[in-house]
DNA sequence: TGATAATGTTAGCAGCGTAAACATAGTATA
DNA sequence: TATACTATGTTTACGCTGCTAACATTATCA
C-alpha cells in the first residue's frame, strides 16, 4: 500500500456522502470516515479545515443532484408544457426528499453555517434557480414581488411536505396526521395542482 | 446543601429547555444540563433512562407552548371571525418558530424518535388539533379528505416558512430568495390570507 | 428499629473532534 | 543528481461526550 493515497480528498468526500445517507448526519463521525477510506483518523485535516468543511462539501454534492433531478425530470420527453414541468418538478423534489432522506436533512441542517461555504451558498442557489425558472414560465408577465411569493410558497410547501412525510408517525396513535397525508400520498398531484392556484 | 435534590426531575427539564434555547441542542449537554441544575453529571440518570429522553421532555413542553401560544392568539378578544382566528393562529405559529428557533429545531429534529414518546406525541397532536379545528370552522360542512389536505398544506406550508425564514441568507449572494423572502416578510398577514384560497 | 428502595456521588470506559509532532513521498532548484 | 521544500500521510495526546458500575446517603415502611 502506498503511503499517498492519490485522490484522497475525492474519496473521502465519497465516503462521507454514503455514510450519511447509510447512518445520517448525526451519527458520522470524521473517524468513521476515514476508516471508510482506509486512512489513519486525522489524515482528513490535510483535506479539510474542520469536520464542517467536510459536510459542508456532502451538502453541496446534495443541492448539485437535487438540482439535476429537478432539470432531468423537467426535460423529460413527454413533458412539454409548462405546468406538467411544474408537477415534474414537484415529484422530482419530494422523491429526493424522501429517498436522500438523511442527506437532504444534512443540506437543511444549521450545523452548517452556509454563509461560510460559498460553494455551497450556490450550489443552494442553483437549485433554487430551476424553480424561478420554472414558475416564470408559468407564469408570463408576472411580476418580480408575486413571482417571488410563488416561489417561497412553492419552496415552503414542498420543504414542510418533506419534513411531514417522512414523520412517519404511528398511524393508531396519531389518526388525525398520518390520514391527512395519507390523502396527500394518495394524489399528490392533484395536491400540487391546487397549489398552483395558491 | 442538602443530599437530595427534592425535585431535580423538574429542575433538570428546565435547565435543559434554558440551555436548548440558548445554545441548542447540538450543544446541550447532559453534563452541562447537570451543572446548570447544581448536581453531578450522572444524576440526571435516576430520572432519565437516556439523554434522549430528557430531550424528549424539552420538545414536549415546546409543543405544549405552541399549543398555548395558539390558543391564545386565536381567542384574543378583537378575533372573531373564524379567518382572523386563523390568521392570527398563523402568525403565532411563524412567531413561535423564530423566537424559540433553536427548541422550534429540537421538535422537529430526527434525533428523538416521536414514536418511542408518546406523551410527545399526545403535544405535538395537540398543537395540530388547534389547526384542524380552526380550519374547520373556517371551512363549514368540508369532506374530512379535504380538511385532512388543507391541514397538511398549512402545517407544511408554516413549517417550511419557519425554516426558510430562518435561514438568514446572505443577501448580496443569495440575491434572488432573500428578495423572494423579504416580501412574505413584508406583507405576511396577505401571504396567509391567499393561502386560504389553496 | 432495621431492611429496602430512592436518589445522590465518584471513578472510569469508549468514542468524539482536533492539535502537535513526526514520517514519508513528491517536486523544485542548485 | 543532490538537496531543500512542500504536500500528505501517521502517531500520540487532550479535553469533551454519553453512559455504566460501584458506592454513599437519605427516605420510606414493615
Amino acid at each position: 500500500m502506498k503511503y499517498h493515497h492519490g485522490n484522497l480528498k475525492e474519496e473521502l468526500i465519497s465516503s462521507a456522502c454514503k455514510i450519511c445517507e447509510a447512518d445520517g448526519h448525526d451519527n458520522m463521525s470524521l473517524r468513521s470516515i476515514a476508516k471508510e477510506a482506509n486512512v489513519s483518523q486525522t489524515a482528513p485535516y490535510r483535506h479539510f479545515k474542520t469536520k464542517e468543511s467536510l459536510l459542508a462539501e456532502v451538502s453541496t454534492r446534495g443541492f448539485e443532484d437535487l438540482t439535476d433531478k429537478i432539470k432531468s425530470a423537467s426535460s423529460k420527453e413527454n413533458v412539454e408544457s409548462a405546468k406538467d414541468r411544474f408537477l415534474e418538478m414537484g415529484l422530482a423534489y419530494l422523491e429526493f426528499g424522501l429517498e436522500k432522506r438523511k442527506t437532504y436533512d444534512l443540506m437543511h441542517s444549521p450545523i452548517i453555517d452556509k454563509v461560510e461555504f460559498p460553494e455551497l451558498l450556490d450550489a443552494a442557489q442553483g437549485a433554487f434557480d430551476e424553480l424561478v425558472q420554472i414558475l416564470k414560465e408559468l407564469y408570463p408577465g408576472i411580476s418580480e414581488d408575486a413571482l417571488g411569493q410563488k416561489c417561497i410558497k412553492f419552496w415552503a410547501l414542498m420543504h414542510g411536505l418533506v419534513g411531514l412525510l417522512d414523520m412517519k408517525i404511528d398511524p393508531d396513535i396519531d389518526s388525525n396526521a398520518s390520514d391527512a397525508m395519507s390523502v396527500v400520498k394518495k394524489d399528490f398531484r392533484s395536491f400540487l395542482v391546487e397549489s398552483l392556484e395558491f
